[in-house]
DNA sequence: CGCAGACAGTTGCATATACAATTAAATCCG
DNA sequence: CGGATTTAATTGTATATGCAACTGTCTGCG
């Protein structure tokens, strides 16, 4: 067995994003298919809770919680707004596009409630305490989202 | 505090999909950033590899293995075809279109190792020895892909 | 043989994601 | 005040992803 033979073993019984990534699509998919009678997907509902818990969601501190891309909110927040769940709320600062979500957003978050306890079941399933533990460990790291914000 | 805020704080709280879906962002962004160099993603490695333990590799057994969607795979093997990564191998099944390998995707697997490793330092530093363990006790339940393949 | 159904992949379409470049506004400071 | 810098977000471009619908091929069976 050669080097780059050992080198490819290595990294296919290794890499930790080949298998984050897989249990991020499962996962992802999982709860997807549950909202997808509301036209909902998790992406979106990730971003409707946090801007639920700001109150008033400025794109930056939305970004800084969910490690995204601004650009990438920018366009989830533009689709989302189209659907009327959002809606952006002037602010001194004419640079800021502040946003919050909209009572048709807060319906559909009563809504979707449900169908994502649906989702989170099957997820906990397929990790277990421990794997959810570790899961809020390594997202408390990075500052990302928790009941208290 | 009424029931529709109850809902969005334990959704916040333990939602399963936006822990897993921030650790993913942030984790193959550090692949992502480490691979660059190569013009390679986290995403094409991971089939690179895929296809290297299989020799021929099957798009319907590498969507089985990393649980993708085949029309994802299908277009990603074309963009890295392009690349000279992947060549297509003529097949008695005129349906079938396998896939291997090329000479110039090994010498991109060598060149990409040491980068995998920076990467790789970088993501088990983040998920400790526990949250490796645990994630790949996830992807092993999922037919996912291991050293011995 | 010939057709119905299964099977392997691709294509159309939409969302999610990030980097680089850009726009516009606020702030800092001389 | 006014230009340089910083900040907030959007826009251009490219990849990744999945569902639905489609195309072509194979297989089983009468």
């Amino acid at each position: 067995m050669d080097r780059l033979t050992s080198h490819i073993d290595t990294i296919a019984g290794n890499c930790i994003a080949v298998r984050l990534r897989l249990l991020n699509r499962v996962v992802t998919n999982l709860y997807d298919d549950a909202l997808r009678p509301l036209g909902l997907k998790a992406s979106q509902l990730n971003i409707l809770i946090v801007a639920a818990k700001l109150g008033l969601a400025r794109p930056a501190k939305v970004c800084e919680i969910l490690q995204l891309d601004t650009s990438t909110l920018s366009r989830n927040v533009e689709r989302m707004r189209a659907q009327g769940w959002l809606e952006v709320v002037p602010d001194d600062d004419a640079r800021a596009q502040p946003f919050r979500v909209t009572s048709r957003g807060m319906r559909l978050i009563e809504k979707a409630f449900p169908k994502w306890e649906a989702g989170q079941r099957q997820a906990e399933a397929l990790l277990g305490e421990k794997g959810i533990a570790l899961l809020d460990k390594a997202a408390k790291k990075l500052g990302g989202p928790s009941a208290d914000r």
